[in-house]
DNA sequence: GTCATTGCAAATGGTTTGCATTGTA
DNA sequence: TACAATGCAAACCATTTGCAATGAC
């Protein structure tokens, strides 16, 4: 689990493979790291950043996670239905979804282990899971 | 791994639950079993039925699809992007595909088991993974 | 100045829904 | 007969795209 990135490191980033820093791009880098474990969907990032900045776009706010992604610097997690989440790459982890409520519980990475360890012993495959999503039933939904 | 269920049993089962037997229904659930191991969208099924029963609207799959979820029959798998793949559940297992030649390893429901055991005893999550997809290299590409 | 990026509006794709009609039980 | 299930069209929601205007380098 490495330490969160500041603004500033983030933009560097950017910057450094050779994408241009924009409004939007550090707008939404910015809300990011302030939500921390947050997993906020493209439109909570609009609407969130549109108090400050109306005439910030949703179609831009997709078209920046899109690149962000693509650079590997955010990720992005599509629960089975509604929109999907987005969050800072990095700390690598996984979830469970409640089927019925909607709760979300984080997983550790290493939560994954015994499978990526089969995988390898049994298949020699080299398994890289990033966030993925294991739906269920929450313990209060259970009740 | 349970035996494939005949449609006169899955039919018996709907019955059972005292759901109605209609042709749609008929016609969704035995084209799941003619299906097999393939996990086909709504889309699929309706264009597959349209050619013998062209009145077969995509809305109706939709909403039969929703119904045999509902009781458990069928399982919705919803990849990332695109459209939701449906099948039989019963068959429960899982993917690891690799991203460089797209090899799949099919892995059984009892791999994720450490996975699902930890849910259960740190949150209380009752895990009901069905058709996780894991990335990652395989033998062959990592040579 | 050049070309990537944005704002905006309009299109898309998958899925859901309202309502009159049909068909199962 | 009674009420659930269907056909159809239209709504819906998240996301994408075309295009002219703007802004970063």
């Amino acid at each position: 689990m490495g330490t969160a990135p500041t603004l500033d490191q983030l933009l560097d980033d950017l910057r450094g493979r050779g994408a241009r820093v924009t409004t939007a791009r550090r707008l939404v880098l910015a809300e990011l790291v302030r939500q921390g474990a947050a997993h906020p969907s493209a439109e909570a990032l609009a609407a969130r950043l549109r108090r400050s900045h109306p005439e910030l776009h949703l179609s831009t706010v997709y078209r920046t996670l899109e690149v962000l992604e693509e650079l590997g610097m955010v990720a992005r997690a599509s629960f089975g239905d509604g929109a999907a989440t987005y969050h800072l790459a990095g700390d690598r982890h996984h979830h469970a979804v409640c089927e019925s409520c909607g709760a979300v519980i984080v997983l550790p990475d290493s939560a994954l282990r015994p499978v990526v360890q089969r995988l390898a012993r049994e298949h020699g495959f080299a398994a890289a899971p990033y966030h993925l999503t294991i739906p269920g039933r929450c313990a209060s939904c259970r009740a």
